[in-house]
RNA sequence: UCCUUCUUAGCUCAGUUGGUUAGAGCACCUGACUGUUAAUCAGGGGGUCCUUGGUUCAAGUCCAAGAGAGGGAGCCA
């Protein structure tokens, strides 16, 4: 038979030449069988939906068939044809099939039916091929990609900050080492510590935990730019929020202050939200209608308030909560669960909000996203602007129903003297940080940045609830297998 | 790292106050069925009850330690 170029089946589904031939190739999702005829869906991951190869034995032959089951790969010709069944508007009757690549049974661990998302996470190198996943990662797709687009479309450069550093000054946290020494046969000084100079580098480094200081070098210059890029945090984190290896997105922006910096970060995660609803319908229903059945399982005080779609939908359309960090602890003290003694952990002018806290503000009191401003300046990092009161800092926290801090970040110093004094203050290493002070000492101007945790993101347009399910191979505490 | 729950067939799970041969549904194999929608119906094969040690006449079940996983907390994005 005459070689026919392949379609890819979110093409074929969409078409309606009846009666014209096509190729498709895909994964067997299920087999159906009857006397004369089987069935067999095939995706492709162009779309969540199947397209349905019908294959009559007295075309297709029963032991090529018999090869076929869940997981196996085929190539298929045949004949577009309107659907006689009631699930699906086209289907292909085949005329040719060939089996690319089989699926043993026996073996082959998924099957046509649910499975636990905690044993789809121990088979991460199969589980693209499941509805759920491949959702997620095509819209995981589509966020990076309407990432560049808000940025270009406002004139930020992507900037390429170093994934490997030599400052240990970033006080994100903890840092895992880069080293081409022989651990088993550590250089020494003669105090006896490890002698760094004969490292790769020649001085001790790590793997970055945010690009946001050298993101600033360059907003200093170009005006806007944007990092996107893995971090690295070896903090022991054990929770459905937190990885060792994750994406950021880190705009730095010169002459904005910590208005406009609010603006751009309301703005752009209402862009991206409104891209997932305009560009990933069908995933986002199937997400939705997922997430349904799951909570139909649930007592009904545990069930979210709006479906998957509407809640996406509520906040484009809503603006944020903006309040001050003083003001969020009047309402906290004042609040229900404060009188009653309900919080684990006090409430007072001081204190670093806890999840407690920041969950009764977002989804109990305003019930929408709120961004908090203005923290005590002892809680926050040495980069950040200081307030004339002289107790607070011109700090930013985005906080999202369900996941809690989806942005951080802030106005960033830009006095010399008064960053230089908070450095002291808090006994960072100057000579590490000579560079970063030279943008203050030479023409600095106001600027704002601020981190946005692109897991979290996902977490929040997809539904899931577990971190580990919106990266393909998660990285976390005693878990780098793949 | 802390608190808490869990670990039984390939998957999801049941297994009573400790008791004799450990079960179900799905998946797989065989057969039936005139186009199915996670097809259906009948039959069949399939077990290191997470590991180690202990208590007991007897442990899937009780106790201890360890491993792994889930949920919550801390750290944060």
């Amino acid at each position: 038979m005459e070689a026919i170029k392949r379609t890819k089946i979110g093409k074929v589904l969409k078409s309606e030449s009846y009666g014209s031939s096509v190729c498709v190739k895909g994964w067997v999702r299920t087999k159906r069988g009857s006397k004369n005829v089987a069935f067999l869906a095939l995706n492709d991951g162009s779309t969540i939906h199947n397209i349905q190869i019908v294959a009559d034995f007295e075309i297709i032959d029963e032991t090529l068939l018999s090869r076929i089951h869940t997981g196996a790969s085929l190539s298929v010709i045949g004949s577009l044809i309107e659907s006689q069944g009631t699930g699906q508007k086209v289907e292909v009757k085949a005329e040719s099939i060939e089996v690319l690549g089989e699926a043993n049974p026996d073996e082959y661990p998924l099957q046509p039916k649910k499975h636990s998302l905690e044993f789809l996470r121990e088979k991460a190198h199969l589980r693209f091929r499941t509805n759920t996943f491949s959702a997620v990662f095509r819209i995981r797709h589509a966020m990076a990609f309407a990432i560049h687009q808000f940025f270009n479309g406002k004139g930020f450069y992507y900037m390429h900050s170093p994934i490997i550093t030599g400052s240990d000054a970033e006080g994100a946290g903890e840092m895992f080492q880069v080293t081409t020494l022989d651990l088993d046969k550590l250089p020494k000084t003669e105090d006896g510590k490890v002698d760094y100079s004969k490292d790769f580098f020649g001085k001790l480094t790590n793997l970055t935990v945010s690009g946001q200081l050298e993101g600033e070098l360059a907003a200093l210059a170009l005006g806007e730019i944007y990092t996107f890029g893995p971090t690295f945090r070896a903090e022991n984190s054990n929770t459905s929020r937190h990885l060792a290896e994750f994406w950021m997105i880190e705009p730095e922006m010169a002459f904005y202050d910590i208005k406009d910096n609010m603006d751009l970060a309301e703005e752009m995660l209402k862009y991206l939200v409104q891209y997932a609803l305009d560009n990933c319908r069908d995933d986002l229903e199937f997400l939705q209608n997922r997430l349904l059945e799951e909570e139909k399982l649930k007592p009904q005080n545990e069930r979210s308030d709006l479906p998957l779609i509407e809640k996406l939908e509520f906040v484009t359309k809503n603006d944020f909560v903006r309040l001050a960090y003083t003001e969020a602890i009047d309402i906290l003290i004042k609040s229900k669960p404060n009188q009653k003694g309900q919080f684990q952990y006090p409430v007072e002018w001081g204190i670093d909000l806890q999840s407690e806290h920041e969950r009764f503000l977002v989804e109990k009191h305003y019930k929408k996203p709120v961004i908090l401003t203005d923290y005590p300046k002892q809680i926050k990092a040495f980069y950040m602007k200081q307030n004339e009161d002289g107790k607070t800092v011109r700090a930013m926290d985005v906080l999202f129903p369900g996941i809690g801090e989806i942005i951080g970040g802030s106005q960033r110093e830009e006095s010399y003297e008064k960053l230089k004094a908070r450095i002291d203050e808090m006994g960072i290493h100057e000579a590490d940080m000579w560079w970063f002070l030279e943008t203050r000492k030479f023409g600095t101007v106001p600027h704002s940045g601020y981190g946005l945790g692109f897991e979290r993101l996902m977490l929040f347009v997809t539904g899931m609830g577990n971190i580990r399910d919106v990266i393909p191979f998660a990285r976390t505490p005693k878990n780098a297998e793949f």
